[in-house]
RNA sequence: GGCCCGUUCGUCUAUCGGUUAGGACACCAGGUUUUCAACCUGGUAAGAGGGGUUCGACUCCCCUACGGGCUGCCA
């Protein structure tokens, strides 16, 4: 009984991805993936004046950051009107739909009285509904969907549950302008049946409209897919996710330098939940993502979670693929490429890097000792542990590490060493070393640094330092 | 205005008529410590309000409040 199932993510392209929009993409990639089915991508172009090629470039890109691969090749909306059209002209063919030949302006008048007369819901009921054709101008029709006017439309709904709509509420949608350009409301319904989708699982503004695209559905005799209208996400102070809130398109937390793997996790849990798992791979996400699983009330942004959940991916993250991703970062952040060198010492360090770090550009802070090259620039802190007693200190330390093989065993007795000659415990000695090593005092631990800068070059930076 | 949806610790959530209402993030206190991150121990903290139904409601029903959505020849 159960046909493969097919899932799509429909944007219109009017501007960058947006954090909300994302999470309905993963949603659905996860449901689709996760049964071996299909996850398409359609962008909903039909909007000539707002959709804009850049836009649709920068979902696309937004998509791809997050991982989230689609089946087949981007339907362009715009490109199927034909296709809606004729559908519109079969619903008129099954008598499911008629020619109205009211005017915008007509229609703006009879909303106008009606709200003076004080009615609160003005739903227009065109005349021509069951107008004989004879009578007919030779004019410009838009094609309208005859909807049943009494009874009840039941979305069964696998978040929100049965939702009830009066059919008395809803007027007879245009499917077709009179321009001959089909309305979103035929085109989403139209494309999810040829397309083949399955389950339809978007925002919840769309439920309502269920109502209406369900009506489509019957009209033509379609199967209707399963639905699944989630809630929207909400800033951290609970209101509608806007711009006051700071990042919005997904973009932003790229730049932000959030690892992929962290948002999608995120992402998933906000608004999605497995028992108490809180922290998982992609494997068990798409093993354990289901839509009873998904909340009804929206939920709020909260970026110390995010962080908290994307210093646990970094630290799990294979070391190449965590650089790819570093290397990828800063273009996206705008800033400078990284040397080969400087990528070959990344990847060295990267063991003792990237367990204390929740986000990337909190990486490559701690990786300045392997990014930095002599003569090392020191910040203020750092300047400030290099008083004359800690040079003296590092003075005295460098001929004994000249001769020793570089191993944390014997840096490590020559260092406590050396502290405890000078009755100091060794976070005191910490402070100027890391000032000699990195420039600044938020490192890894002093051994790691020098195994991994080696020999020559700790020696080297000491020697600067202590001069 | 009408219709539809929602409301558990500050936040994300578990619970699917019977629990001392659990976990995670955050926060606070203490510990560990080589800075940061992390880690260990403990702690503060929740069923919007009011009615029902029931032996028993966070859970089912109704009302109110608050939030959101829809109400277009926008998507």
């Amino acid at each position: 009984m159960s046909r493969p199932v097919v899932t799509r993510f429909a944007p219109s392209p009017t501007g960058y991805l947006h954090i909300g929009g994302a999470r309905t993409a993963l949603f659905n990639w996860l449901y689709a993936r996760g049964r071996g089915g299909k996850f398409l991508l359609r962008i909903e172009d039909t909007d000539r004046e707002r959709s804009t090629p850049e836009a649709t470039a920068a979902i696309l890109q937004g998509l791809a950051w997050l991982g989230l691969d689609w089946d087949g090749e981007v339907v362009s909306q715009f490109d199927r009107k034909d296709r809606h059209a004729e559908v519109a002209h079969e619903m008129l063919a099954r008598g499911t739909a008629y020619k109205c030949f009211a005017t915008a302006a007509e229609i703006a008048a009879f909303r106008e009285a009606e709200s003076a007369k004080g009615v609160s819901y003005p739903v227009f009921l065109s005349p021509w509904r069951d107008a004989d054709p004879a009578t007919h101008p030779d004019a410009p029709f838009a094609i309208r969907m005859k909807a049943p006017r009494s009874g009840d439309t039941v979305i069964d709904d696998q978040v929100q549950g049965h939702v009830t709509i009066q059919n008395a509420t809803l007027d007879d949608m245009i499917v077709l302008r009179s321009d001959g350009v089909p309305t979103y409301m035929l085109a989403v319904v139209v494309d999810d049946h040829d397309m083949g989708v399955t389950h339809v699982i978007r925002g919840d503004d769309h439920l309502n409209n269920a109502a209406r695209q369900a009506m489509v559905y019957d009209a033509m005799g379609w199967d209707i897919p399963v639905w699944a209208h989630i809630p929207l996400i909400f800033g951290p102070d609970g209101k509608k996710l806007s711009k006051r809130h700071g990042a919005v398109g997904v973009h932003e937390y790229q730049a932000m330098g959030y690892p992929a793997a962290g948002m999608r996790n995120y992402l998933t849990r906000l608004g999605w939940a497995h028992g108490d798992a809180e922290f998982f791979t992609d494997q068990q996400a798409r093993a354990w993502f289901d839509l009873a699983g998904i909340g009804r009330a929206p939920a709020r942004l909260d970026f110390k979670k995010l962080e908290n959940i994307c210093g646990q991916h970094i630290a799990a993250a294979d070391d190449a693929a965590l650089l790819h991703e570093i290397v990828a970062y800063r273009a996206a952040a705008g800033l400078e490429a990284l040397t080969g060198g400087q990528e070959n010492g990344l990847l060295r360090a990267m063991y003792c890097l990237k367990d204390r770090a929740k986000t990337l550009p909190e990486l490559l802070e701690k990786a300045e000792f392997v990014l930095a090259s002599r003569p090392i620039s020191r910040d203020e802190a750092a300047q400030k542990a290099l008083d004359p007693v800690s040079r003296g200190i590092l003075h005295e330390l460098t001929p004994r590490l000249q001769n020793v093989s570089w191993s944390k065993e014997n840096l490590e007795s020559i260092l406590t060493g050396t502290a405890t000659a000078h009755g100091l415990n060794f976070g005191k000695m910490a402070a100027p070393l890391r000032s000699a090593l990195a420039g600044r005092m938020v490192t890894p631990s002093v051994y790691d640094m020098m195994l991994v800068i080696g020999q020559i070059e700790t020696i080297a930076r000491l020697e600067d330092a202590a001069a």
